[in-house]
DNA sequence: TTTATAATTAGAATAATTCTATTTTTAATT
DNA sequence: AATTAAAAATAGAATTATTCTAATTATAAA
């Protein structure tokens, strides 16, 4: 096998399957390794080509079809620039992107609690954010 | 005519199509006018339609076309939620746009200069930003 | 006015995503 | 272990969003 999920991820992603009533298969948890194991910020096409090394008949629409459940799971994220394919990302701790205009590149950017919680300030009364998404695009002018 | 720019505005898009050497046409004109009329945030579908009232034989790649110069002089701002369509906001002050995943409905979130500023510390050095989308989605429990 | 260039247009092409109908797999139950 | 019902995967078509192409029209400078 060319990779597999440590024991840990393994069971977080069969929890959270359960407790969603859903079924860990194969397809599932192969596209959960690929999205843990280079973590990077692939397109669905991408997902599909990183996959098909390890199950090479999956289909694209699987692909969606996981990637879906694993952001409804809330182990993966989508990140969005402008008239972009969606991009997904398995950093689940609070982040945000930017995006090197001139490589193409993108970056997570950390973000403490205090500024998350300032963030939220800008939230109205009765506004409740399930989740967010902060994108950059800007140049680095500098190796990072 | 069924909308016009005020002086103010217009000369706003004269000048900035000026200095980036683009000609002002009637279809910039309208689509600027349409996007600065109905403070929204519509697709290039709905742009399309709200034009033709105005220029009925305008095409959706020719709006395509004038959204994008309007971006490039930073009249318009883009604005991804998850997996739809591009929307185009007309409001430049800094701000986040919240969705309710209930309703669809898009909100301005205003964002103070001090909220801006504590944003920009996640930058690392050499990393220069030159704008940036914050999108919430979430659920709101009153009417606004 | 002419002219060169830019912009618009229609429609085709491409890209991203979703849907549909069928087959396969899963896991619970005999 | 065999049966079965439901869930998931699959291929490919369909849809949607966006971009491209080639021809026409409009603009502004000379």
């Amino acid at each position: 096998m060319a990779f597999s999920l440590n024991d840990k991820d393994k069971e977080g992603l069969n929890r959270a399957l359960k407790g969603k009533g859903l079924r860990p298969t194969k397809q599932r948890t192969s596209v959960y390794e690929v999205i843990l194991r280079k973590k990077d910020h692939p397109t669905a096409d991408e997902v599909l080509l990183r996959v098909r090394k390890e199950l090479p008949t999956i289909s694209l629409a699987t692909v969606y079809n996981c990637l879906e459940t694993l952001v409804d799971c809330g182990l993966v994220r989508q990140v969005n620039f402008d008239r972009a394919p969606t991009r997904f990302c398995p950093n689940l701790t609070p982040h945000a992107h930017f995006k090197c205009s001139r490589t193409g590149e993108i970056f997570d950017l950390p973000m403490d609690p205090n500024t998350l919680e300032h963030l939220k300030t800008i939230l109205p009364k009765g506004f409740l954010a399930e989740n967010f998404d902060l994108s950059f695009v800007g140049s680095t002018n500098q190796l990072q």
